[in-house]
DNA sequence: GCCCGAAACAAAAACGTTTTTGGTATTTCC
DNA sequence: GGAAATACCAAAAACGTTTTTGTTTCGGGC
């Protein structure tokens, strides 16, 4: 073994080879193969007939130096739960490589334990320069990877909004998802409906207790702050918030939860209270995992385009490198799938 | 905009920079910054303050292109599904990201709809050097990718097993897993125990069958061929193969799934036939998802720790990179988790 | 005092592209 | 017909490291 590292099996052909085989010079190659326009067709067609027969690969090392690109997109995900990633990121990474491989560019998928380590990975990835943007979720009303990205002038694009909102992003409409969902509720009846929070750490939770506050007012109910529960994301969150609202008194008739996994963890704490959920008390939860419609009752949920949402994400990154200046900053709107959890008022004093 | 990529606030210090201010020479700061003996510990020090207060990161771009060598792992994510990704492969990113990370190399995620675009990636990711090595899963016995891979003597592990089994890989040991649930499953007094395969052509289901065929055989049982069905990645794919067993006639009362997807879905099968499964039939699943502890009648099933997994694959791709030639092949066993849907045989005549 | 080896460093050659600059035909325009 | 523009291409400079090769200094053995 000569090198370190990994040498193909007949020394791969170079530029410099190509070049030879065509009887053109080196730089004649590069352009005719990055499709520039002085370059006559026939010598072009010569240079690629060459190119081929050499199976020839520019190096994309040689090509990053020199052009300071990339071509690599980071995107970070994080990991709320240890452990656990939420189903949440596989959806928008799905859309996401796709758009981006479309524009030959390649997706780098960076992981950090939690919020401080996010910070160090992404301040790794810009000095090093591995990559041309970033991408990343979970998004604070504060936040301070923002500021520092803003600061060097960074390309990056966010999944969740910031209070300044200065860059680009693309976000779940949250707001509108609590004031649907307490509508519905509203509507089948409840006058007592909880709110079981995300934590208020991140932007998008703050908007749905927006939502929640606003549909409450808009159908005429009061905002009674014991309904309100910010749940931390473990696995029995749910549980612990309807055990609290319960022993506390509260004794709300409806649940409307951040997301699904708190809904399904408050299901099973109903159940452990002798409660049906579905009958005693209705539920209505948010993203749509897989295992909501499996359980009985079926979680009436909302559901988002996580595929597309991948996909615009991709577009979004790839104007902002093709030089486009414009802050572009886009909703996605999540849409009611109604199943069985979401159930109407029971016509009898609360027990 | 000068340049195209993206530039720093003040133009990034360079090694030149660095070299200047410490008052030696370029090749002395690369040196002393990558550890090399020959230089005096005062001088190592001078440059690390320099490097340190001019915050110096080393091009990454110029290293590769220098050493040849990327410090990047390949992960390539199937898709069976279309537009999903099987959650089997977020476990196993997640440790796999902790193991290279710490060691300083970074993850990239490809991913590729279908067999021969896996192909057609791998090609190019290895082609255009933009990795030092490559994992990926889904192996099946004849695999061209491998066969492409050694070919070139490019570095990979492989998720799984091939019929050759000549390259390094970790798998699970799937035909232990069909011997374990056949045995519990005959154990509970079943004598009609039926088979729903993952695709054969995948390695780790000949695996499983013959697990299961084994299984047969150690608990005096025979193979009915009726028993056995080849389910493929579809949502309903469980179902179909449920309805299709009984009303054949082949009436198991007891099923074996080769994962939990399939499981599930077979569940729906049963009750829409009208049986109530954990009760008129046993199921075993495989993988564990986290929608088999919640739905009712909760799913038996084999769980896989996928971080450790992650890690260990991790460590064994960067063995190979440090230079260990030996090629080591693991095996990681599946744990029964015992819920509610195995249950005993029914004594009564069948329906 | 002289030679030799070791230690510490500097100079310069790579790495393989892209881009800038320049040069020579060929065409276009008056 | 001459100047200017155009089309095409080659030479060479850059990109920022790492690695190879050289050089100097110093100490020790004789």
């Amino acid at each position: 073994m000569t090198t370190k590292g990994f040498d193909g099996p007949a020394a791969k052909a170079g530029i410099r080879r190509v070049a030879d085989a065509a009887g053109v010079s080196v730089s004649t190659v590069s352009r005719a193969l990055n499709g520039y326009t002085d370059v006559h067709p026939a010598t072009r067609a010569k240079v690629e007939a060459a190119a081929e027969e050499l199976g020839y690969r520019p190096s994309y090392a040689a090509a990053m130096l020199r052009r300071n690109q990339t071509d690599t997109v980071t995107f970070m995900v994080s990991k709320p739960w240890t452990k656990f990633v939420d189903p949440f990121f596989l959806g928008i990474l799905d859309g996401l490589e796709l758009a981006l491989s479309a524009q030959g560019f390649d997706l780098q998928v960076v992981m950090a334990r939690d919020y401080d380590a996010e910070h160090e990975v992404i301040r790794r990835v810009v000095e090093r320069q591995r990559s041309d943007a970033l991408i990343f979720a979970r998004t604070r009303p504060e936040d301070e990877r923002i500021d520092w990205l803003e600061e060097r002038g960074f390309p990056f694009v966010t999944v969740g909004q910031t209070n300044r909102n200065s860059h680009g992003f693309i976000d779940r409409d949250q707001r509108r998802v609590g004031i649907e969902a307490v509508h519905r509720l509203a509507a089948l009846g409840h006058r007592r409906i909880a709110f079981l929070s995300t934590p208020y750490r991140y932007t998008y939770s703050v908007h749905g207790r927006d939502g929640y506050c606003q549909g409450l007012a808009e159908v005429g109910l009061p905002h009674d702050p014991a309904l309100e529960i910010e749940c931390f994301l473990s696995r029995r969150t749910g549980e612990e918030a309807v055990t609290q609202l319960f022993t506390s008194g509260a004794n709300p008739t409806a649940l409307f939860c951040g997301n699904d996994m708190i809904a399904l963890s408050a299901m099973e704490g109903l159940k452990r209270l002798g409660l049906t959920p579905g009958q005693d008390v209705a539920l209505i939860g948010c993203d749509d995992l897989p295992l909501g419609a499996q359980v009985r009752p079926a979680l009436t949920t909302f559901r988002m385009d996580l595929d597309a949402l991948g996909i615009r994400l991709g577009r979004m990154i790839l104007a902002r490198l093709g030089g486009d200046p414009t802050v572009t900053q886009e909703f996605v709107r999540g849409e009611m799938v109604l199943r069985e959890s979401d159930s109407p008022m029971r016509l009898k004093g609360h027990s």
